[in-house]
DNA sequence: TACTTGACCGTAT
DNA sequence: CATACGGCCAAGT
């Protein structure tokens, strides 16, 4: 599997990623099929076009820690987007719940057993 | 080829 | 709670 091939299994996750939900990096591996590959999201992200207007905002640490400096642009603008979508973001952190795990993104995804 | 870097994670303390 | 540490893995130098 080449370097595209991944990034385009974790462009297809994040932008799975309902509106006031997050995801972390290490999960979004996970369910692209990468196993432990976190930091080859955050490369993915970073490598992703503009035109996919990917909801990249959703993807935070697994502490639920912005990853972004504080103080740095990005970091400002992803605490601005997920207040949008009503996510509290104290002190850099994200209070709303994650997805924990597959059966929960399904639900979200899919409805409603 | 060898070493460093980073939108990271899980476990232990 | 927070910090420390080892593990991870592709890209860049």
């Amino acid at each position: 599997m080449g370097t595209e091939d991944r990034n385009e299994r974790i462009w297809r996750v994040v932008a799975a990623i309902p509106p006031g939900r997050v995801m972390g990096y290490g999960q979004v591996a996970r369910r692209a099929g990468l196993g432990k590959a976190a930091r080859l999201v955050g490369r993915a992200l970073r490598e992703a076009p503009d035109a996919l207007d990917l909801p990249w905002h959703r993807v935070v640490r697994a502490d639920g820690s912005i990853a972004f400096p504080p103080g740095s642009p990005l970091r400002a603008e992803q605490v601005r987007r997920l207040r949008r979508e009503g996510v509290e973001v104290n002190a850099g952190r994200v209070r709303m719940p994650r997805i924990r795990d597959e059966a929960d993104l399904d639900r979200l995804l899919w409805g409603e057993p």
